[in-house]
DNA sequence: TCATGGCAAATGATATATCGAACCGCCTTG
DNA sequence: CAAGGCGGTTCGATATATCATTTGCCATGA
């Protein structure tokens, strides 16, 4: 393997204004979101800051982010790395995704607008487009947009970043997932949380959003944990 | 007001082996999270890094640590602040904490030793030597220690950071409500955690942490938000 | 063949230098 | 006396320099 073969970081849009940590902390954030960073990959400061072309010092700074967000792992012997996925772990985190995202989704519902929720069918309906195009890096952002603009709908919230940290910590799940079989599940569960959002049914939305995670990731996920104690890499 | 009398960082025990960084990290953090610094106070890092006698530079990384934490805000005009609170973000905040909480607290359940039950009850029985001596800061620490011994009980939990973030935000509160006269309340709720996991009750346990957490921080917090739409610093 | 010692290169941590933007007082002007 | 403008100062962002560790690799020897 290459010094540096194992690993990319999808292009993003940038912003103007966006500061160059800002940028490499985004870069990396999707990467990592997006499962393209295999886990227990060892990464190196300087080597992000190369690939990137910039100094290490941004880098750094982007590192640390993302290590308050769990999203990698700084060692003691000073090594970077996503995380290994342990089958606890990852059972832990499914829970987690349930519980956070019931309580939000239904703190959201009051302050839903039908306009909002035809923005939202919105979304689902490209997703059904990019899951036809067999897109799957789109797929997975338009389902983290679904989700998103869900959840955000409560002008209050506070539970958007620990959401996203838990999606990162699955991130290099999300890929194998969306390439499973379970594909249009996932799809269907979004009809679902609509219907359950138009009648402003929380029992029905609550259990509409955990079909949706348990279904999706939490079932692919488990599979590829089945048998082995830690996670293979999603490549 | 001096120039940089309004806050301050009380010292903690540095273990060698920290880095500097985390140092810094851990420096500001444990004043967040204690309430020394007021919400809405203007920080520089280079403040900061004069204050703990170090380069900007660290102080930079952890900096953006905290702000991943959601425990600083950093401005459009660079500035780097503890947010404001409103009535609204409390209330978010305080349920989250009460579904984040619960939902850890039955998840360690099965974990937990007699031995570790044991150890809970000598925190608490510290906790009420500190509440005797009025030593604020060190109950709180307590309280912190108390909960967070609880959750981490189970081996697999990825949820303590999300908590700890949600402590860091409710961070300007802990001074104030540990002085109002709920006190004692909560350290009674505290009993009744002790004797649900003792019975290895579930639900009696989800109540006793709720009521913890509601009738501690979410009561004195909600009062003093009542009237005005933003929090009065904690001074 | 495989363990081991050691050296060169790479790396992380931190401090410092530099640059442009934001801020702060003060002074002018109406 | 109030509002606006000007210039020096401070600040954040980033690149670079420095230093102690760590890594990796290769040679040596069991």
């Amino acid at each position: 393997m290459g010094k540096q073969g194992d690993w990319y970081l999808p292009e993003i849009r940038k912003d103007d204004g966006m500061t160059t940590q800002d940028y490499a902390y985004r870069r990396i954030f999707n990467a990592i979101m997006l499962g393209a960073i295999p886990p227990a990959t060892s990464l190196t400061m300087r080597g992000l800051a190369a690939y990137l072309d910039l100094s290490p010092t941004p880098v750094r700074e982007a590192i640390r982010r993302l290590s308050s967000d769990q999203a990698v792992e700084v060692l003691d012997n000073r090594r970077i790395r996503v995380p290994q996925m342990r089958i606890g772990r990852f059972r832990e985190l499914i829970e987690l995704r349930i519980v956070l995202e019931c309580h939000a989704a239904v703190r959201a519902l009051p302050h839903l607008a039908d306009i909002a929720i035809a923005d939202l069918a919105a979304v689902d309906a490209r997703m059904d487009a990019a899951l036809g195009m067999q897109d799957y890096d789109q797929l997975t952002h338009l389902n983290h947009e679904f989700h998103r603009r869900l959840y955000l709908s409560n002008p209050d919230q506070a539970i958007m970043p620990l959401i996203e940290s838990v999606w990162l910590q699955l991130g290099p799940f999300q890929r194998q997932v969306l390439k499973g079989v379970q594909s249009y599940y996932l799809v269907d569960h979004h009809k679902t949380i609509l219907s359950a959002l138009r009648d402003r049914d929380a029992d029905r939305l609550t259990v509409a959003i955990a079909d949706d995670i348990r279904d999706g990731i939490g079932r692919s996920g488990a599979e590829a944990l089945e048998g082995s104690q830690d996670l293979p890499p999603a490549g």
